[in-house]
DNA sequence: GTGTCAATTGACACCGTGTCAAATTGCATT
DNA sequence: AATGCAATTTGACACGGTGTCAATTGACAC
């Protein structure tokens, strides 16, 4: 990929996230995109087959900007079950607000790609919040209440980020407040003798 | 309204509902629809002015065939908050599955008017999780940790439609499981001595 | 200068929603 | 049986947004 190339893909990347982050819940359209990274939409779509790839595109340029993968990677290594459940909802809650608008985007769409895009994400975060779940059992730590598949998924589901939407945007939570209360309610939830 | 005219507004409505019900997550366009009632496009047209209308009108309909706010009502004269507050979830939980379908489309929409009366369907959810939530107060039986509002808040966001089609869909969780587990999530949240 | 690569121009097809006017069918009244 | 009205159909079209295509321009490198 030349250097020239690369920029402009780039540009488009960026210009995609401010308008995705602006729009306030409106539909971006690709000739917004286009307009806003200075470019023609014909431009646009030689860098992206369609408006679902761009989408995608720039859910993994939102990732490496955060370099999220480590920041939810560094919360394995803690050292007890409970921390370690804790750092994960740190992680992820931390992450939500960043790939929020995004994240809005792709799942408005009702189009194949980009909802198997979406899944696949949530898959993985399924496996995150089962990998937490498996040490906490493996510590004695896990709720009786709840084998590691069911605690996975409630814990799957109370960190989903339509329950972020939810208490965040239309309930006009801070962002501290619903940090503070999903610590507080996986703990209650799925942590044994609390 | 003639009898003609409400036999084919009925039509319409039914096969509204029932290509909804079939179409497992694909769009429902009009013209399946009124394919569907036997009907061309523009008698559709006739008698919904635009696609958001009509789901909404399907709404609606799902809520009479239902009896819907009857037993939502009916919740309200538990004998105690805690019979209240189980009684309201059972009613919320069996009717989530009934409006799916056509909650699905309607919130699927990037549509001025059908973000609109869902967010109004959600706010009148909201209040009846607050009547709730008041009563166990009443009672004495509310969580110490919550305040009405943030107990009302996380109530309704445990028992959102969302998080119904992540354990029921998603997760393949059975309506039973997933209503016994709200139930108990609710209960160990917010009673208070549980 | 010539060739190459990136980007632009302008046109067009497709799909789904929504609109319009004119024609047709069915039914009731007299 | 003829008239009139209501419900429905027919066929056409506009619009917005995505995606495609071919021809052209501009810049820079050799």
């Amino acid at each position: 990929m030349s250097n020239q190339v690369a920029q402009t893909r780039i540009r488009i990347l960026k210009a995609a996230l401010k308008r995705l982050e602006a729009a306030d819940g409106d539909t971006v359209r690709v000739s917004d995109v286009a307009k806003e990274a200075g470019v023609t939409r014909q431009t646009l779509y030689l860098y992206f087959r369609t408006r679902t790839e761009l989408l995608i595109a720039v859910t993994h340029y939102v990732d490496e900007l955060n370099a999220s993968d480590a920041r939810l990677a560094a919360s394995r290594t803690a050292p007890t079950g409970l921390a370690r459940l804790e750092a994960y909802i740190d992680a992820w809650t931390a992450y939500i607000p960043e790939i929020y608008p995004v994240a809005r985007a792709l799942m408005a769409m009702n189009e194949e790609d980009a909802t198997a895009a979406w899944q696949q994400r949530m898959l993985d975060m399924w496996e995150g919040c089962e990998a937490a779940i498996k040490r906490l059992k493996a510590d004695g730590q896990l709720s009786p209440d709840y084998g590691v598949k069911d605690a996975s998924d409630l814990l799957w589901t109370l960190l989903s980020v339509r329950n972020w939407e939810h208490l965040r945007i239309d309930r006009e939570w801070s962002q501290r407040k619903y940090v503070k209360h999903m610590q507080a309610i996986a703990r209650r939830l799925l942590v044994a003798g609390v």
